[in-house]
RNA sequence: GCCCCUGUCGUCUAGUCCGGUCCAGGACGCCAGGUUCUCAUCCUGGAAACACGGGUUCGAAUCCCGUCAGGGGUACCA
């Protein structure tokens, strides 16, 4: 409230976007909006071994998807960058010999063989695994003596003694003795920064208010908070998340074995963004006891950081599904034929520029089949019979065609009879089959599904009617044809 | 091992701060019934939880302690 809200969301590029990261760039988001402030994409980049130019498409495009595009980041600068940490190295540099001038930070002579065996002597001991601070000891001004004379160090955080307590706006008050706190080190040989350094040093010059991340990073707030506390600089607030854990079983949500961690996997089964938005805004946050459904707009107005749930959430695939069909159906149908589209054209099922007549089919499908549809790439195996040379039957389909034994007879009175009807609407249509079924002594029960699985080779589907007016007359009289000619007789 | 976080129906959660209105509410899923030419939708009903053990109290899902379980961290990764 004293001064404008400023947070970020601060992936670093080593993959695919993740949907735990969605849903800290969607809280971070949601916080800026509703307090007229500022949300900021800042890349952490600062391990070169790892971070690929692949991953950091993958972060924007993922954003721009669910529309959550920054307000300042790498693609639309702003006054506080540059938004890539590989980009900042001067500023860290600098930082760094302040750090160590105030005594935040002490030089580290331990080799790399050095520390992995005192590690194992430690594992072996059943002991805490933790840096001995050795070169703590050392006088500052040897030490300060042996970097002039070029000997190779690493800077190592001076955790001071005492107890450090973090006010979490989630957890609420945590507090750790800083003997449990490890002197990290924070500037590697050669000059070059660690994340635990270089995210301090950018949330302050950054002007972060806010810091809204998962819970993975608790731990790593108590050293941050003594870096702050060291360079005398005030702290920002802090909002640790619950974590996102894998849909069954135990564990957390990994990209090997969990396909869909990447937020790339619902945008290729095609959930509209909205409703992906909406579900995800769900997993670890309520408004009430009801709520569900929520524009943007409502969630922005509703969200409270307050109100986020302490413990771990797990993946509710069937939630989405739900969410995602209720969104579909109440869609206009233009949309619904811009989306499915796409995936009909990729199928093979229309060409890749359809033409007036496919368009109208794919209109006719889309209204159709929007009632039952959870996903856009669902309308492939719901309308594939529409467009389908010949027709494939399903088990249950092939049961229904010859549950009779006169279904053959029934089929091709049938098509003849389509002669003279209109197909142009379905009420006109069905009630002329009801009559002709009555004509015949038969109940309405006994056409309808044998001439569906003629149709379709589907046993369920759209209304029987509004599968005749797709498919046209001469296609409907043809599949009749060639399912009586299969059955025999 | 050590440090930290968490623990309400299968899942997401409301309720926990300010003990009684909670023999615990909603949603998804599931089961049954209804509507319908099938499926989907829709409507009605149902099964389903306070991790366990001690305290405190007239009274505890709510407070305290312990146990157990799950998760995170423990790198010259982020």
């Amino acid at each position: 409230m004293t001064s404008p809200v400023r947070v970020r969301f601060a992936p670093s590029p080593t993959g695919y976007l993740h949907v735990g990261g969605a849903r800290t760039a969607l809280f971070n988001y949601l916080v800026a909006r509703q307090s007229g402030g500022t949300y900021i994409l800042r890349l952490e980049d600062t391990d070169t071994e790892r971070n690929t130019d692949a991953s950091v498409r993958t972060i924007y495009e993922g954003l721009r998807w669910i529309g959550l595009d920054p307000d300042e980041g790498p693609e639309q600068g702003g006054p506080k960058g540059p938004y890539r940490q590989s980009e900042r190295d001067a500023l860290y540099r600098s930082l760094a010999d302040e750090l160590l001038s105030r005594g935040g930070v002490y030089p580290c002579f331990c080799t790399k063989e050095h520390l992995s065996a005192m590690r194992e002597r430690q594992i072996a001991a059943r002991v805490t695994q933790r840096y001995d601070r050795t070169c703590r000891a050392i006088p500052r001004d040897a030490a300060l003596a042996r970097v002039k004379a070029g000997e190779p160090y690493t800077l190592r955080l001076n955790v001071p003694e005492g107890e450090t307590l973090l006010p979490d706006l989630i957890r609420g008050d945590v507090l750790v003795k800083n003997e449990d706190i490890e002197d990290i080190i924070l500037v590697r040989t050669g000059g070059a920064v660690v994340y635990n350094l270089a995210v301090v040093f950018d949330d302050h010059h950054m002007g972060v208010t806010h810091v809204i991340r998962g819970e993975d990073h608790l731990t790593n707030t108590f050293k941050q908070l003594c870096i702050y506390d060291a360079m005398g600089w005030e702290r920002p607030k802090f909002a640790h998340l619950p974590l996102i854990l894998a849909p069954a079983g135990e564990g957390k949500l990994s990209k090997r074995k969990h396909p869909e961690a990447a937020l790339e996997w619902y945008q290729k089964k095609g959930y509209p963004p909205e409703a992906l938005l909406n579900w995800i805004c769900l997993l670890g946050w309520s408004y009430d006891d009801k709520t569900e459904i929520m524009t943007r707009d409502e969630m922005i107005a509703r969200f409270s950081i307050e109100r986020i749930v302490k413990s771990g959430a797990r993946l509710n695939l069937e939630k989405l599904d739900w969410m995602s069909g209720d969104y579909i159906r109440r869609m206009p149908l233009e949309r619904v034929v811009a989306e499915i589209t796409p995936y009909l054209v990729e199928a093979g099922l229309v060409s890749a520029s359809p033409n007036a007549d496919e368009i109208e089919k794919i209109r006719a499908v889309a209204a159709a089949e929007q009632g039952r549809l959870r996903c856009w790439s669902q309308i492939v195996e719901l309308a594939g019979w529409v467009f389908a040379k010949d027709v494939a039957f399903e088990a249950k389909a092939e049961a229904n065609l010859t549950k009779r034994p006169d279904s053959a007879d029934i089929l091709r009175a049938y098509a003849a009879g389509l002669a003279g009807q209109s197909f142009d609407d379905p009420k006109v249509l069905e009630s002329w089959a009801r009559a002709w079924a009555g004509e015949r002594g038969l109940g309405f029960g006994d056409i309808v599904h044998p001439i569906r699985a003629a149709l379709t080779g589907r046993a369920q589907g759209p209304g029987l009617f509004d599968v005749h007016r797709i498919l046209g007359r001469a296609a409907c009289v043809a599949r009749l044809e060639a399912a009586a000619a299969k059955i025999g007789g």
